[in-house]
DNA sequence: TATTGTTATACTCTATAACTATA
DNA sequence: TATAGTTATAGAGTATAACAATA
């Protein structure tokens, strides 16, 4: 019998801080934008396509670390809202270079205005010399794990090249 | 056509790095206790009837903020390995009372480890003093939103109470 | 009639593999 | 034969709702 109550760990390390973090920050991102009418990965497929216009589908698949055929759905989406367009590569016919389309750029800003409404929210109990403390341990973090900058690595099923 | 390449917003906000980083320490930790046959929703679930014996799954699940319904699955499979068992109160025969058995003692002992070895190796490239001063400004956030202590946010599919 | 726990069902997300077209 | 993209299929995870036992 294992009945004397036990405490959690107090106060916990960093990891599970930033595990927990990281969900609530991701489900109000998804909330924000679903007002948008558009999903996270979705979000993060635009503002890709936006940053680097003319890549193929498999070269943004490898970016965001995701079988193409996944890319096939999401590129769909944003394609029938006329936000996105396939443009074939007359020279190699195979290849499909996405780039967003004059519609797209409303919803950029409003993508923008949201990302920086959410920042806020989350953020709020910090000054800004904390924030910038803040964001400066955690880039030291995402470099020394190797993480893409800008690049959210929820999309890959396997880790990213460790960094040298 | 919008054909010149822009940007993405660099440095990004503390909330975007919080995302990416919280994915990122989540799928490490989940491929650390898998290696222990575990799951994170496992673990979280086993260290909390290890930390409060003796609840109803009712209440459990309320603490989660998962419905009761998911409960038994998870419940089924660590009681499955001997690792848990369900009492019923007999007063009130329709309680089934969680209790960690002996035999998942040394299996919380290697999860404590796990625990540890994943977050210096997350926190690795931060000194003490960054580290403590990085747990100082997550806690604090988490605080502001209302973040149960210990509690991975991840299992309830809505918003926790918001912080007064 | 209300509550605890369980089962049945359906839905979403995603990966894998087969397939088409181009090279 | 190899590659880009697509379609078909299957599996994991999870919520909702119906259900059984107990109060």
């Amino acid at each position: 019998m294992n009945d004397q109550s036990r405490e959690l760990p107090h106060p916990p390390g960093c990891s599970f801080l930033l595990t927990a973090l990281g969900t609530h920050s991701a489900t109000r991102f998804a909330e924000r934008v679903a007002e948008l009418d558009l999903t996270p990965p979705q979000v993060g497929l635009l503002r890709l396509i936006a940053a680097s216009p003319g890549q193929s589908q498999h070269a943004v698949a490898q970016v965001l670390g995701l079988p193409p055929s996944r890319l096939v759905g999401l590129v769909d989406a944003l394609a029938d809202r006329g936000l996105v367009e396939r443009r074939r590569n007359p020279e190699d016919r195979r290849l499909h270079a996405l780039h967003t389309t004059d519609a797209a750029e409303a919803l950029l800003a409003r993508i923008a205005t949201v990302g920086r409404e959410h920042d806020d929210a989350i953020c709020r109990s910090l000054d800004a010399d904390e924030r910038a403390q803040l964001r400066t341990l955690l880039a030291r973090i995402a470099d020394d794990h190797g993480l893409t900058p800008g690049v959210h690595p929820g999309y890959r099923q396997l880790p990213p090249p460790r960094a040298g």
